[in-house]
Order: structure tokens, then C-alpha cells, then sequence
DNA sequence: TAGATTGTTAATCGATTAACAATC
DNA sequence: TAGATTGTTAATCGATTAACAATC
């Protein structure tokens, strides 16, 4: 069984896409060890999370230098899976739907965004970069032809349940939640929220309450 | 003090946006009384963790009904700081930017998006809906002529640390920071992470390690 | 009343941090 | 060699869960 279908702590899996990160710009600049103290340094963390961290990762340090760059980069790769490839489909073709589609990071990082839909028949055969939108009643068919395993919502927060079962029963693995609202899925599909107003909020709260405490 | 100035435990803090989401939709649906139990299933926690979270809300449930849903939204909306207005600059012009500055959602939750900056020559004096995008060299200018409290980032991995230095120099309190990139600020600046590419991987990661283990 | 649900305390669980022998 | 850094163990810390008396 490859390392990358082992599981791994909820946090640490949140932790490695910023290590990630971090490494592809430290080897943007030609570096090539890093210890875990720096790494911590510029994360945030101690150098104690950063090499517990490490040992979902199923590679090793070296005494004195730290951990080879190139090395630590596929091996974060790998457990990330940045080398497979997934279709993804998107449900909204409003401004958020449509800047994702248009985002190139996206097919760089090996997701592929195959179709998307919305609700609205004045946006219906319109066209969003290269896909044309399809409605919500294709979607089903075309998870199935397109082999899609993940649906991103990108809709308004009223809809978002009801797109989510559909997404359900079309079969979709893995969703990803964008609507501020929330979304019940039965155990086998897998969700996510990443709700950006979600996270003013978080930062709200983070400046209200410095130097208060 | 109002209550929303103390401290909250940040995994609690990240809870409450989704509280509040179903709230708002338990109320759309005429609901007057929510269970801790009823609200747990709903948000795949358990019964414990709600009461444990509400403790921090200063007020209480009612034996054998549970929680009022309008003071329970009150309540979150006070600890969010829903009622409180903020002024926002957005950094980066590209599809991404676009979309929350055309987002609606961002001004009805109080994110009040007042300038735009790019760094591109052919992109300044563009308009993105009502605003005109003005060269990242205005910044600082622009920061403390409209009061602006938090700066979002929406470029580049590449360019991201600069453009935060910039806005952390600008005098701005707190960055979201929507660049796959690490970004380090100093400690009276508060950062938050919502990227969406890491969530995809989360639930990559998720998708692949169901029924493995 | 009987029984459901709260708030709170204590127990459990998991994550982070500290410490340090092993290593190069 | 001397000293920096690892991997790992143990200690600490914090978050979640379980349990239950109090309450309506």
C-alpha cells in the first residue's frame, strides 16, 4: 500500500499542503536542506510538530542538516497526491463558479474541472472559458460519462442542500463546500467546507480579541 | 466588555459561522427551538460538544426545549461580530479577485470591499463593478484615507509575501490569505488561510483513505 | 408527574511540546 | 572532534466525550 493511503491525522493533513508551499519556494530559491526549526520558524509552529509531522511522511531527516528539499517535496507530493488526476465538476456558474473555472492553478494541481452547471436558464448554454453550461438535470449523466469524482458548490446558500443530494446521487465521492450554509452527507461521501466569509470571521475575531487578552 | 471581545478557542471560533448557517436556516424554516442533540446530527458533532460551545455564548438553553433559535442567533451574530462593519482591500485583479469583489455576500456580512490594486499597467483603471483598480504603489495611501482594517490576497503564490508586506506596512490588522503560498507576518497582524486548493487536497486525501482503513 | 434536555464535572482522547540519546 | 539536528519517548496541554444531577 503506497504511504499516501495511510491515514493521517485530520491537522496534520491541513498542516502539509502549507509545508508544501513552503518547500516549492525554498526550492524556487535554490536551497536544498531545511531543518525543522526553520521550517517551523516560517510556519509558525515548533520544530517538535514539524518533525512528528514528518513521520506520516515515511522518509527521514539527516543528523546535522535537516531534511533534503527535493526529497521532502515528493513525498509531500506523494501523500497529497499531486501526481493523480481528478475531474471535477462545478454547480454554479455565478462569479465564484466562474473564477474558479478560469483559475489555472487548479488544473496544475491535477484537478480538472470537466463540467459546470447551474439552475438558471438564461445562463444555459452560455459559456464559462472553454465549458459550456449545462443544466442541474444533466448532471447525473454527465458525472457518469465524464468519470467525475469530486463536485465543487459554488452556489447560494438557499441551494446548496439540494445540489449536494443531487451531487450524492450522481454518484460524486468528494464535495467541497463554498456556500455559507450547511450540507449533510451520507458517510461515503466525503465533505469539506472552505467558506472564505467563514474565515473573516476567524480573522474578525482574531483582531477584535488582540491585546484584549 | 460585550462578550464577543473574550477569547474563544479557535477550533470553537470555527464552528460558530456553521452554527449561525444553520441557525439562519432552521429560523427561514419557522423553527423556534433547536436541541443541542438535533443540531449535533446536523453538523456531524455530538450533543456534548454544542452545550460545551454554547457555554461561551452567554446565555442559556431551556430543560426539555433546548435552545431559542432567535436568541441563539442573536447570540452568534453578537460573538461574530455580524453586527460590526469592516472595511476590506482586495490585491490581486484576476478572476479570483473579481468574483468576491462582485460577491454580494462579502457587504450583507458586514465585509465591506472598498479598493482594488493590481500590480499590472494594463489592468490599472479598469473597473471591477463600481471600483476602479488602483496600482498596488496607492496602497498605503488608500488604506488610511478609507480606514480599511483587512487586506485579502487573491495573487499569485509568487508575488503573495510581497504584496502582504505591503499591506502589513499599510497599517491593515488582520490578511486573508488566498494565495497557495505561506505568508508570515508580524505578530500584531493577525492571518488567516482559506485555500481552497489545500481543502481540495484534504478532501482528496479523505476520498482515498475511505474504506482503506 | 414523568421524561427530556440542559449545564457542568470528570474521564478520555488526541495533539503539541519538551527533553534527550543517537547520529553525522 | 564538537556541535547541530534528527527521531522518539514521555510529559503536558487542550479538546472531546461521557455521565449525571438539576430543571422545567
Amino acid at each position: 500500500m503506497p504511504s499516501r493511503h495511510v491515514s493521517v491525522p485530520p491537522l496534520v493533513i491541513q498542516r502539509l499542503p502549507r509545508y508544501l508551499a513552503c518547500v516549492q519556494q525554498l526550492q524556487a530559491n535554490g536551497a536544498e536542506w531545511i531543518s525543522s526549526r526553520l521550517l517551523a520558524e516560517q510556519l509558525g509552529l515548533t520544530s517538535s510538530t514539524v518533525r512528528q509531522d514528518f513521520t506520516h511522511l515515511d522518509f527521514r531527516g539527516t543528523s546535522r542538516r535537516g531534511y533534503a528539499i527535493t526529497e521532502l517535496r515528493d513525498k509531500l507530493e506523494l501523500i497529497l497526491g499531486v501526481d493523480r488526476r481528478w475531474n471535477v465538476v462545478v454547480a454554479g456558474a455565478g462569479n465564484l463558479g466562474r473564477a474558479l473555472i478560469l483559475h489555472e492553478d487548479f488544473a496544475r494541481r491535477g484537478f480538472r474541472i470537466r463540467a459546470v452547471f447551474d439552475i438558471d436558464p438564461g445562463k444555459i448554454g452560455g459559456r464559462v472559458g472553454e465549458l459550456e453550461i449545462l443544466p442541474l438535470a444533466d448532471l447525473a449523466v454527465t458525472v457518469g460519462q465524464l468519470d467525475c469524482q469530486i463536485g465543487i458548490l459554488a452556489v447560494p446558500a438557499n441551494a446548496a442542500q439540494e445540489v449536494a443530494d443531487r451531487m450524492v446521487d450522481a454518484g460524486l465521492s468528494g464535495l467541497l463546500n463554498l456556500a455559507l450554509a450547511h450540507i449533510t452527507a451520507p458517510p461515503h461521501v466525503a465533505v469539506i467546507d472552505s467558506r472564505i466569509i467563514a474565515s473573516l470571521f476567524e480573522l474578525t475575531h482574531l483582531i477584535s480579541t488582540r491585546g484584549d487578552g
